[in-house]
DNA sequence: TGAATAGTGTCTTTCAGACAGTATTGG
DNA sequence: CCAATACTGTCTGAAAGACACTATTCA
């Protein structure tokens, strides 16, 4: 950014700092698109808004998210962590950067934009803390159910999308897991992201020549054979296959 | 974006809006990392900041950008045009949003958000309109000789490996083609991008066989055998292949 | 023993890597 | 002819797809 045309000052919010800064400001958000996997399905983190004076979209549901609070916040990736903890107690899942929203239309309130990330909570952490506010939502193909607020369901359906495209090639799946697991338990999760069934054999060569997870001295007993148990090594780092998983068509 | 619980006004600008919007706002700016391919390396415009009043970083090297203008951009990726426009006259190359930096201590002006787009313009466009502040520099490494405003050392270094990572399995490299061009050209970009050759075969099935390029009835003369000429295909997308072109190591 | 799931092995296919070999121009 | 670069072909290797086969538990 480079501080030389100033916009000229128009309808709007203004600031009050000295040297040039006299000009309308956009509303600046944060938005957090959270998954996990609940009953062999996607799951996705909304909260329903509420209804006060000069609220926009009164009780509909939202992604969880607010306005960067600018003597709170150190910087936005901390703010995304505030609303992450707030709904779900989940201190420290997988969080990135998907993007960013900002129009002059998107909030009836004025300019605004939104800086949104997505997470992945492991499905037990899910359960526990959760805000009384928060539902999850299974995910309907690209969306969910109810309408969004605001540009909430182009925003689910970028993290949707770059969620499938990156579990082609990425260990993100882990990220979804308990601490423990077995290898055709991680295979399931990733088939249901995919939607889509995979190679048992070629998952696991890959899986297990990936320096990613380290098998630890338990099995899961079940009414079959036996499966041996994993968790992620320490190196939180996803890992990157130099392959898809199936050729692109 | 949820309104529900608005930010304690504390220091700083303040909206003036009904309707609880009556806290400090961050400002907000939209920068490009502009690149384009000059004597066979890999370069990204710059442009001189000034140095009038309460102007943080006075003379120091900048990435093209500046504040979205409320009353002008429409949203932010018409800002990031407009920035590109300003600087090159390029309407409509490869634009594609790279992420978000926002912090209270990036600018010394306040709570301060960029969102960061990336550009890749053909050779020679880069050249004819250029802005009279603008200059391109060649990447050293992942960043550049000047020290840069504010963090957009980051933000370029960010930009270069997102580039860098693609190019492994896109064709965005033909985006930093001119009209007409030769495969032995466009590798040449994918290595000077990658600095790293690559193998000419393998190249050439990978590029033939995407839905990528097409022949035109001319041939690039040369003091040896002449290239086939092509050109991009109408159909503007990126393609994105399975492999990364080397397997990593 | 049989059902059920875990895990292995084997063959095929695909495509990149390596590199030799052929093609076509100007000098 | 030679130099130089464009282009093709052939072999190899790595990893995925398909799928059969073995292993180990509980009922």
């Amino acid at each position: 950014m480079a501080g030389r045309q100033e916009p000229g000052g128009g309808a709007g919010e203004i600031g009050r700092g000295g040297a040039g800064l006299n000009f309308p400001r956009p509303l600046t958000t944060v938005d957090v698109v959270i998954f996990t996997i609940r009953l062999e399905a996607l799951h996705v983190l909304l909260v329903r808004r509420g209804h006060g004076e000069g609220e926009p979209f009164p009780d509909a549901f939202a992604l969880p998210g607010g306005f960067v609070d600018v003597d709170t916040d150190r910087d936005l990736e901390a703010c995304a962590r505030r609303k992450l903890v707030e709904k779900t107690g989940v201190v420290s899942p997988y969080l990135e950067q998907l993007g960013s929203w900002g129009s002059a239309n998107r909030d009836p309130r004025g300019w605004s934009a939104t800086h949104a990330y997505f997470a992945l909570v492991p499905t037990s952490a899910a359960e526990t803390a959760l805000a009384a506010d928060a539902q999850w939502f299974p995910l309907d193909g690209t969306g969910v159910k109810p309408k969004l607020a605001f540009d909430h369901a182009e925003i689910l359906r970028a993290a949707v999308q770059r969620l499938r495209n990156k579990v082609e090639y990425t260990s993100l799946p882990a990220y979804l897991m308990p601490e423990e697991f077995t290898l055709p338990e991680l295979q399931r999760t990733y088939e249901v992201v995919l939607d889509r069934a995979l190679e048992k054999s070629a998952f696991r060569t890959r899986m297990l020549s990936a320096d990613l997870i380290e098998p630890i001295a338990k099995m899961r007993k079940g009414p079959n054979r036996p499966a041996q148990l994993y968790r992620l090594k320490k190196t939180a780092a996803p890992v990157y296959f130099a392959r898809t998983f199936n050729a692109p068509e």
